[in-house]
DNA sequence: CGACGATTTGAAATCAGTCAAGAGCAGTGG
DNA sequence: CCACTGCTCTTGACTGATTTCAAATCGTCG
């Protein structure tokens, strides 16, 4: 199993982050791993387990989100094609929120050891794992920037900027065209909103002329003004050039 | 410089992830830094720049933030004694928020290439980063769903217990007493709320007989108490027992 | 066609924000 | 020693964005 190029897309989203190695890329691709199918709402991991194994998501999406005490649920990141949804449970030995599929999804569960393995064995790729962890981190921030201080409608069309660049990032769409993965009740918890408000939004983003929708398919008419009302700028997004194997001056 | 014991509440808190050997201690203490002493309000790292040194906080607070283009601020972390207030600027090129100290406060500054060095040289000092890292995202995510999911009331009693354990464990006060390092507009900012709300939350908490207040020294009358209305359990803190150094089953 | 989940719409309720003013406190300089 | 300045905290009255509750419509799939 290993020996198929199943863990590429892995490849693809670290080498967002600095060149590899063929020899390295040949590690990534011969990490021992199990790969499944779930079904929609499968945890890939739970809250308060101690995981074993790291997951990638191979196709589909995963969400990482929290219960708060009320019922509550914040929704912290959105993983598609390529992500290691739960890198950090390479490290930690418990789990302080859930990775869930909100879609049916392919998923490659990776042990634990073989990552912390790989990192010590490569340091090119532990630099890149350590990049993508540092940038999950800034998305993480960025949203929560989002949900503190931007009202609801600058909150959902800052959203939608995002999904364009990394869908198109990930291959699954365009910058301004994409199929949104989300519901609007799961919108709502990324944004902290409800779904009737969401929804609002969203019709009030269309009627203004800045986005079409059919159903899921969301067209962005006019990039940079929704990029404006959204207070969207990608820098958080790091994607801008090389980023390890730079010697870090 | 680099000879005195400067850096040790550095150790202290890396410390905290797993044991470290006395020759991974001495390689922390003789990490090359200059330490500066900052005014309140003196940025560490700015957003946007490209950091050449990473800023450890031997004494006084500073805080991790960012400003939406409506002018609002958001906080999302705040760091005492110990921590590495931007170990990610040791990889990323590019600050994607401001670092910046609310009191006076003694800065250690280690340049990127050290703490690169130092991570690939001894597995255990990274492995201890990488952790300290991974918790500082735990906390974010708290924050997160703090501000999205939380109201006002348990939002701002969520925020005394986390400082009452965080304060504690840095040394810096007993868990259910001592003095607030934020000004009720900074809380505000962390906690989403403005300065007002904020005042009326911890006026209400000390009504109801939850705290008592004396200029910025908070007493908590009843942790338990607090904490279950703060919806508030230790756990995405991470600081139960050893993480790292366990062979990563 | 029927059923179920997702989306849309409307009206009323509410939590937090806004605006404004006063009180407390620390530091400065006359 | 006191007046002045500036910042933080406190309080009240009013406003408004978002939630809540409820019901209708849409879309997909068996």
């Amino acid at each position: 199993m290993p020996n198929s190029k199943m863990l590429s897309p892995m490849i693809d989203k670290l080498s967002l982050w600095g060149k590899l190695t063929d020899e390295e890329k040949a590690a990534i691709i011969e990490l021992p791993h199990v790969s499944r199918t779930l079904a929609m709402g499968d945890f890939i991991v739970r809250e308060d387990e101690s995981p074993t194994h790291c997951g990638v998501v191979l196709s589909g999406y995963a969400i990482r989100h929290k219960i708060a005490g009320n019922g509550g649920r914040q929704i912290f990141s959105l993983h598609m094609k390529g992500d290691v949804a739960d890198l950090h449970n390479a490290v930690l030995r418990r789990a302080d929120h859930n990775v869930q599929t909100i879609t049916t999804a392919r998923v490659a569960f990776i042990p634990r050891a073989a990552i912390r393995e790989i990192s010590a064995r490569y340091p090119n790729v532990r630099e890149a794992m350590w990049y993508d962890t540092l940038v999950d981190g800034s998305i993480f921030r960025e949203w929560t920037l989002n949900v503190g201080r931007r009202d609801a409608r600058v909150r959902t069309a800052h959203l939608l900027c995002e999904f364009g660049i990394r869908l198109s990032v990930a291959g699954l769409g365009s910058k301004t065209e994409f199929e949104l993965p989300m519901t609007q009740e799961q919108l709502g918890d990324a944004l902290a909103l409800t779904p009737v408000h969401v929804n609002r939004m969203l019709m009030g983003l269309a009627s203004e002329g800045l986005i079409q929708r059919h159903v899921r398919e969301i067209h962005i008419l006019d990039y940079p003004r929704l990029a404006r009302v959204g207070d969207f700028d990608t820098r958080y997004l790091h994607l801008d050039g090389a980023g390890i194997g730079d010697g870090g001056g």
